[in-house]
DNA sequence: ACAGAATCCGGCTTATAGATCAACTCACCT
DNA sequence: AGGTGAGTTGATCTATAAGCCGGATTCTGT
């Protein structure tokens, strides 16, 4: 699951998974999606939920008074929000208010969806082009030394 | 069990568990909750009865004589409150006045209710977003060279 | 020991946010 | 051109958060 789309956020703030990678998601089983925070970029990531829970429960048991680790805690577990496809085959993801400030989203704006292989992920459009294009972003970038314990674990 | 709600404690102090965790907990048998300080923040911890049994009991078979160690004890151990939740209704937990002091919480206000996977940490809504966004918080964070005794236990 | 006060705890009600359902329009393909 | 499927928008309905209220229990001070 690769690949570029634009689509748009509704009025009310709804994202529709494009139905190219709907198909391949039910084809996989997957009866649920999650959307969560990207650590470092203002973008969103989206998460069928069997990967959701092989890097949420890796995350969970990374021990929790290293303040780096809790940050990464706080900002993907934190931050998740998990939706279901409906009963007719579609889905509608709300994109939780403050998911869509973080990314710099606004109600019916354009937005590009991002297919990353076993994820997606959402950007404003903008800022998607300024990185295609090497320009610099508005938020600061979180530069850290991680821990060994994080680095086998693909976000 | 993830993401954040924006709930409001009522004029009594009391919390309501937001529904959708609900389901989730009876689902897995959970007759009791425990309400404790987090260690390091101004917030507090809610593990469901059986997640607090294990950390409890491996907070406890530690050695005594560590300073760091005894902190852990005395900071998770004693502040513990329990309380039985009746499955139906709302799930509704008395918050201590200590640990609502603690946390910086008080009656009928809103705070941010964040589920990080088998447990639940409870912030203040102001601490809680400027958590979010980088800013610092009035309360010190705990900085410590951890004994490797405790890196094993996911609190 | 008693009365008064404060705290605790469950039920009931209502406004609202979120989920569900349905319809429309546009683009592309035949 | 007509038809099909996808993206998008709008409308309705349900579930839930939160305020209110009354009763039960505990605490306190006299």
């Amino acid at each position: 699951m690769f690949g570029f789309t634009t689509i748009s956020i509704d009025a009310k703030g709804r994202l529709a998974i494009p139905a190219k990678y709907r198909d391949k998601l039910l084809f996989q089983n997957e009866d649920s999606i999650v959307v969560t925070r990207d650590p470092q970029y203002p973008a969103l990531k989206i998460y069928p939920g069997s990967i959701w829970n092989s890097i949420s429960s890796e995350l969970q048991s990374l021990q929790g008074l290293d303040p780096i680790v809790r940050n990464l805690q706080w900002t993907i577990l934190g931050n998740a929000s998990e939706s279901s496809f409906d009963p007719k085959g579609r889905m509608l993801i709300l994109l939780p208010l403050e998911l869509r400030e973080y990314a710099e989203i606004k109600k019916a704006e354009k937005v590009s969806f991002i297919g990353m292989g076993n994820k997606f992920e959402v950007w404003n459009h903008q800022n998607w082009e300024m990185r295609q294009t090497g320009g610099a972003l508005s938020t600061e970038i979180l530069e850290v030394v991680l821990p060994e314990s994080l680095k086998k674990i693909s976000f």
